[in-house]
DNA sequence: GGGACGCTGTCTGTTACATCA
DNA sequence: AGTGATGTAACAGACAGCGTC
């Protein structure tokens, strides 16, 4: 399967050494070899950077050739690239817009028909079947892309072009990698965007019910005549601020400890600071469970 | 100054293919 | 071996920003 791939992507790319060994051709000379190749790479000292050692080198120089120039046009060149193919508008609104010149358009058309029948005579005579291959990135290949992309997400041209050369891609593909490495990362932010909206909702959804549970307990509550009978009007209610007792209105700090209001309710008695104390206040009982508002006993 | 136009790059949705379970 | 699911390279169209006239 890989060897077929391999056997492929070479052919693809240079159709009359598809039996040469692959490893032989970084004895090309780079004067003749097509720009941007993949055997240039064995001439620069990125190749050493991206496979550093030797003995892995073998396996893969493979799997990097393996996947590399399955769609490349052997005849065009880095500056033909440069101007009339890296860019997708330039290429596509070249071709649908109406506004270039004539000339340009035929440059782009002729370029594009190339492009088109080289792959289809090569697939053709590859399996003698349609289709045109695609392109796998190797793990190499990816690893530096991920790289670059972990520094800037966007490339201009001139790092488009340095990036494919070195990687053996032309810039539109770098470029199209890029575009569909955006495209994923925007849709992972957005699942975990949605994941967490959803944990709030539910967590909402939690809280609006327990919220209108504790309504229904206080509408019982208030219903209840034993709840009226230890009910103190609330603006007469005070509490102490450090052990949160009910204190008394002022009127009953004159019956002294012990005393009992005029419902005959006990009160308690505080000498702090009072301060006020209004039992409907959402705010400092919502979280306590409800019997927390029941006076003590 | 500002509107029309062209070019370029990016985003977004889709297609086609490769791979895997 | 056939098949559906998944991942992703490549494509197509829309749009925005910018420069020029």
């Amino acid at each position: 399967m890989e060897n077929q791939d391999l056997g492929l992507s070479l052919s693809l790319s240079f159709p009359e050494k598809r039996t040469a060994n692959p490893l032989q051709i970084n004895s090309l000379d780079s004067s003749t070899s097509i720009s941007p190749s993949p055997f240039n790479l064995f001439q620069k000292n990125c190749w050493t950077d991206l496979f550093p050692s030797s003995d892995q080198n073998l396996e893969k120089c493979r799997t990097f050739l393996k996947g590399i120039d399955v769609n490349r046009v052997p005849t065009i060149t880095d500056d033909e690239e440069e101007a009339g193919i890296s860019s997708p508008n330039s290429t596509i609104s070249g071709l649908s817009g109406n506004k270039r010149s004539e000339r340009e358009i035929n440059c782009c058309e002729e370029l594009e028909i190339i492009e088109r029948e080289c792959s289809r005579s090569i697939t053709d005579e590859e399996d003698g079947e349609t289709s045109r291959k695609k392109l796998r990135l190797t793990k190499d290949q990816s690893a530096v892309l991920e790289e670059s992309f972990k520094k800037h997400n966007t490339l201009n041209p001139k790092q488009k072009k340095a990036l494919g050369k070195r990687l053996g891609l032309t810039p539109r593909q770098v470029e199209v990698w890029f575009q569909n490495r955006r495209a994923r990362t925007k849709l992972k932010q957005t699942e975990v965007d949605c994941e967490f909206l959803k944990r709030c909702c539910e967590n909402l959804t939690e809280e609006n019910r327990r919220l209108q549970k504790e309504v229904q307990e206080l509408k019982a509550l208030k219903l209840s005549p034993q709840f009226y009978m230890q009910m103190i009007p609330p603006t007469t209610l005070t509490t102490c601020p450090s052990c949160e007792r009910i204190a008394s209105p002022p009127y009953s700090s004159a019956l002294g400890p012990g005393s009992v209001d005029p419902r005959g309710n006990q009160m308690i008695l505080t000498r702090h600071g009072p301060m006020p104390f209004n039992l409907w206040a959402a705010s400092p009982v919502l979280h306590r469970p409800i019997s927390a508002l029941h006076p003590r006993s």
